[in-house]
This record gives structure tokens, C-alpha cells and sequence, in this order.
DNA sequence: GCCCAGGTGGGTA
DNA sequence: TACCCACATGGG
């Protein structure tokens, strides 16, 4: 069978799930706040770190950077590799107030390209944060090929295993539409899938790509194996 | 108790 | 360039 497309991959996801209504939160800076915070984390541990964070009303650059140390790290803990994390997200605030003093939005002129490099500058910001800041927070069409993106593209045939993320990114920005919204849209539908299904051990059962999934045959054979 | 999660940076060969 | 490893909490 025939790899399927990214398109269609994005078309299933969209009628198997719905729109997922992504990022979930109020204004560019939290976008920020929470890609950094969401690193090789599950997203329930960073939404407890933001609820703290917006407790201590810091969630602006200026919020933040008027915490002791200490206590930003105290409260992002929830969220995992905190002391690290703290860290990111003082850089992170630093840069936006020197960079963007009227915030994150105002950037909306600016060279995607440019503000790609500027923030890969920052510590803590890989390809990754990056993307998913300029393209949640600031609107611009870039391909987020996170870790679910890059294992499902290898489940489904489209990638070879082992793909890098520049790679796969490339691949997948010249299938899919320049469109901030739909590629929005295809990273959180990836995500879904990848929760639900296909994550490091897939559960196939109700995969809403179970037919078209070359890979189902192998841990669909194991779940049959399984006695009753 | 074990595995895993919406990565990144630094060190070593 | 290509691997390793540290970083840490919370949920299934």
C-alpha cells in the first residue's frame, strides 16, 4: 500500500478527532511560557506549573523576571526539571522585554526566518520551542515535527526511521499548505494521536488509522496474543 | 515499582 | 558529526 499523504493524514485526524482548538492558552507570552515548560513533559504537569505561575501573577516577562530565583523555580517544579526551566523561561523573559517591550505580538512584522535564529540564540530554546512559539504565538506557517510527528510519519511509511528534525520538517512543510492554522491544527492533531495511540508502545485498537497503518499488523498480532 | 511524557544543552570520541 | 547523559515531576 501506499504511504498516505500528510494531507491525508491531517484530513483523517480532523473527522476521526475534531479540531483541537490549540494552544491552549491566553495570550502569545503564555504560549511561550508553555512551550519551554512542556519539554519532554506531560502537558498536565505544565498546566499545573502555569496555574502557579499564574497565581503569582507571572506570566509576563516582567512577572517572572521579578521573582527570586528561587521561587520561580518552587513554582514551575510541577512541571519538571525545574531549576533548569527556571532558568529558560528568565532567559526567555529577558529576551521578549528587551526584544519585544510591547510584547510578543508586536513582533508580527518581523522575518520569520530572523526570529527563528534569534530565539534558536536563546538557552533553552531548541527547533522545537521555537517553532511552536512562532507558530502559536506569532502566527507564522511553520512545521512543528516533534517527536509524535517524527514516530507517526515512521509508523505510517511517510518517514524513514530516524528522521531529524530539520528533515522531517522539510518534508512535511512541502506537502502540506503554508497555513498557519492548518499546520496548527495538524500538529495538535498529531499530538492526539500520538496520546491516545501511537505513543513509544502503541495501543492500535481504535486507531482511527488502524487500516491504512502499516505497522498494525505487528502489535495488533501481540494484543490477539494476549489471552482472554 | 516501572514506564513514559508536546526537548535541550553539554561532553566525549 | 554522532552518540551519550543530565535534567525531575506526576500520571497510568
Amino acid at each position: 500500500m501506499k504511504p498516505m499523504t500528510p494531507q491525508e493524514l491531517h484530513d483523517i485526524l480532523l473527522a476521526a478527532f475534531g479540531p483541537q482548538h490549540w494552544w491552549p492558552a491566553g495570550t502569545p507570552f503564555e504560549v511561550a511560557v508553555g512551550a519551554v515548560l512542556t519539554q519532554n513533559t506531560a502537558w498536565s504537569n505544565v498546566e499545573q506549573a502555569i496555574r502557579a505561575l499564574a497565581a503569582k501573577q507571572a506570566l509576563t516577562p516582567a512577572g517572572i523576571l521579578a521573582l527570586p530565583p528561587s521561587v520561580l523555580e518552587q513554582t514551575v517544579r510541577p512541571a519538571g526539571y525545574f531549576r533548569v526551566k527556571a532558568g529558560y523561561l528568565r532567559t526567555l523573559a529577558a529576551w521578549v522585554q528587551q526584544r519585544a517591550p510591547d510584547g510578543l505580538a508586536s513582533l508580527a512584522g518581523s522575518d520569520a526566518g530572523d526570529l527563528r535564529q534569534e530565539l534558536l540564540g536563546l538557552r533553552g530554546i531548541g527547533p522545537e520551542t521555537a517553532d511552536s512559539i512562532l507558530l502559536y504565538a506569532l502566527g507564522r506557517p511553520l512545521v512543528v515535527a516533534d517527536a509524535y510527528t517524527r514516530r507517526i510519519g515512521a509508523r505510517l511509511g511517510m518517514l524513514p526511521e530516524g528522521t531529524g528534525y530539520a528533515a522531517a520538517q522539510a518534508y512535511l512543510a512541502r506537502r502540506l499548505p503554508s497555513d498557519a492554522a492548518v499546520l496548527g491544527e495538524f500538529h495538535a492533531l498529531v499530538v492526539r494521536l500520538g496520546k491516545e495511540f501511537c505513543g513509544k508502545r502503541p495501543r492500535c485498537s481504535g486507531c482511527p488509522l488502524a487500516s491504512r497503518c502499516p505497522s498494525v499488523s505487528v502489535p495488533a498480532a501481540r494484543e490477539r496474543s494476549v489471552p482472554a
